[in-house]
DNA sequence: CTCCTTAATGAAAATGGTTTCCATTATTAA
DNA sequence: TTAATAATGGAAACCATTTTCATTAAGGAG
């Protein structure tokens, strides 16, 4: 098991309780798949990891607490495109570092890159201030995202 | 009625029949719509100012048509995370130029900036080529909004 | 520890944008 | 004009997500 888990198993807490929300069996074992797994998952996803363990937290409630994860910032709600939304943890114990994605239109594989994310979370920092201003938004989110084949697809046709 | 159609009414035509599609009724309805509107319409919206005109097109006809301009690259098929598509000329006989998105979240307005695109554009087609030569993508595609409240939205809350 | 308020829950039903089905119509090449 | 078949519309299906509502359980007060 790694090491690294910041401050145990109950890191969330804090950010929960001081939101007024309550310590469910339901949402822990929804952010305890959440951080054991790697990103992307769907609702569905999740329901299917956490149904074996935890037979009788239902899929509304999954839908209900990724609503609340959201909206606290504990993970991100991810849109790519194919109908169904995805969920990554913003940041768990795994510290999981700053990413964007390319999205393959052929089989739906997800890759995360970070390769040029420094160039591109400056031009976006940028770009939000210069909007932010000119059109007096207060700019809390962006999306940047890539769509096209990986080699797989690309070589099928 | 503005000068500047390119080369009239029919500058589609040769796309269309260049793929084998047939020129429809409903098909010359819808683009001539899209045409005559300010960007940002959902199926919905089309089939709105499509009917009075041509009572007999379906909403399916929309539906089944925007596909296939947005396969042709006549049309963007853009989703801006309330539920519903949104259509806009790729660039029509208007000459519209490049821009992207700024939607509030609050009002759904969606605001169209060409602020930044060059800075934008230039590191986007950087990173295209980064990430298709790291990854063997072949990239055709790529998202980039903003989320925000807009000023109204700002200051109810 | 027990009680009480009320947030949270699950199952089922509803929702709503989009797609599919299928019999009919209309376009276009010959 | 005709024949082949692409396109159509209306209804039904689809399916991820949300809502409803009666029941359960978290957690502060005592």
């Amino acid at each position: 098991m790694p090491r690294g888990n910041c401050q145990g198993q109950g890191w969330w807490h804090g950010k929960f309780r001081g939101c007024g929300y309550r310590l469910t069996t339901g949402r822990e074992a929804i952010l305890d798949i959440l951080s054991r797994s790697e990103g992307h998952l769907s609702a569905e996803d999740i329901y299917i990891k956490v149904h074996p363990r935890y037979p009788n937290v239902g899929l509304t409630t999954i839908y209900r607490t990724l609503d609340v994860l959201s909206n606290l910032g504990i993970v991100y709600k991810l849109d790519f495109g194919d109908g169904r939304a995805r969920y990554e943890l913003a940041e768990g114990p795994k510290g999981a570092h700053h990413h964007h994605h390319l999205v393959c239109t052929g089989c739906n594989r997800v890759i995360d890159y970070a390769d040029f994310i420094d160039e591109e979370v400056e031009l976006l920092q940028q770009t939000e201030k210069g909007l932010g201003k000119k059109y007096n938004f207060r700019i809390n989110n962006h999306v940047i995202q890539f769509y096209g084949l990986c080699d797989k697809c690309n070589g099928k046709k």
